[in-house]
DNA sequence: CTGGATCCATTAGGATACTG
DNA sequence: CAGTATCCTAATGGATCCAG
């Protein structure tokens, strides 16, 4: 049990994470779950979507939008009024996805007091063993 | 159905995704994944990990390692023989995201040529339409 | 073997101002 | 409303050398 990694998961992790890291970084980048999932209950517009998550810069929006829109995950549509109005919404690929970053989330709420806690503790002693 | 967004979402994304953003952040960065797949077998040595993952430099499996610690959900054992050991080994928190993760890696792995196909597609529309 | 420390290049990302 | 462009700082991350 203890040397179940020997030899085996070099493989495994090589030759399927590595590519696969490339598309991790961009879908699960800073900005893009937070906008798949304001995305996911139906098209939402620039805007909504700007005040939806907070703290993203119009930058930042308008960036990982083009590359969620690239790579196929978001479909963009222009209705061409005056004001204009632009709507965001998964592709059936990104929908896919979608429970899974729920499951994501999920157990990032279940876990992120745990985690701080085991931060500072962490922290604690390292930082001030006896000062 | 196109409407469901305005003023629900807000509070949706903001209230939960804010906090845990920092979780995720940290959690799903960019070498956290592809080491805690490794890990999941069973205790790994910090040399298996290097090379299991190939293309990491010795810096930032540390550094990952430390924060992975820190967070709680990697546990390190260091066997105080010479030369030196250590091993890496999911905490609980960690084994129950392992599942979404394989999820996440699975998902990449069955879309990463279609999503690569919208990527060059996207390109090929903005860069040369005619020239 | 398992790191830590330092230097340096690249990139991410915020602030701000401007436009169709 | 929905962006684009520019500037500038902070963080990321590789390379290298040193150490217990």
């Amino acid at each position: 049990m203890s040397q179940g990694n020997t030899g085996v998961t070099s493989q495994v992790v090589n030759a399927q994470a590595c590519p696969v890291r490339e598309v991790l970084d961009r879908v699960v980048g800073k900005w893009s779950v937070p906008i798949l999932i304001a995305a996911a209950h139906g098209p939402i517009r620039f805007t909504e979507l700007e005040r939806a998550i907070e703290g993203i810069s119009r930058r930042m929006l308008t960036l990982t939008l083009r590359n969620l829109e690239r790579d196929g995950l978001l479909k963009r549509t222009v209705h061409p009024t005056v004001p204009p109005k632009v709507e965001y919404e998964l592709t059936p690929v990104a929908h896919e996805l979608h429970g899974t970053l729920l499951r994501l989330t999920g157990w990032a709420e279940r876990h992120r007091v745990t985690i701080a806690e085991s931060r500072a503790a962490y922290d604690e002693e390292r930082g001030l063993v006896d000062a």
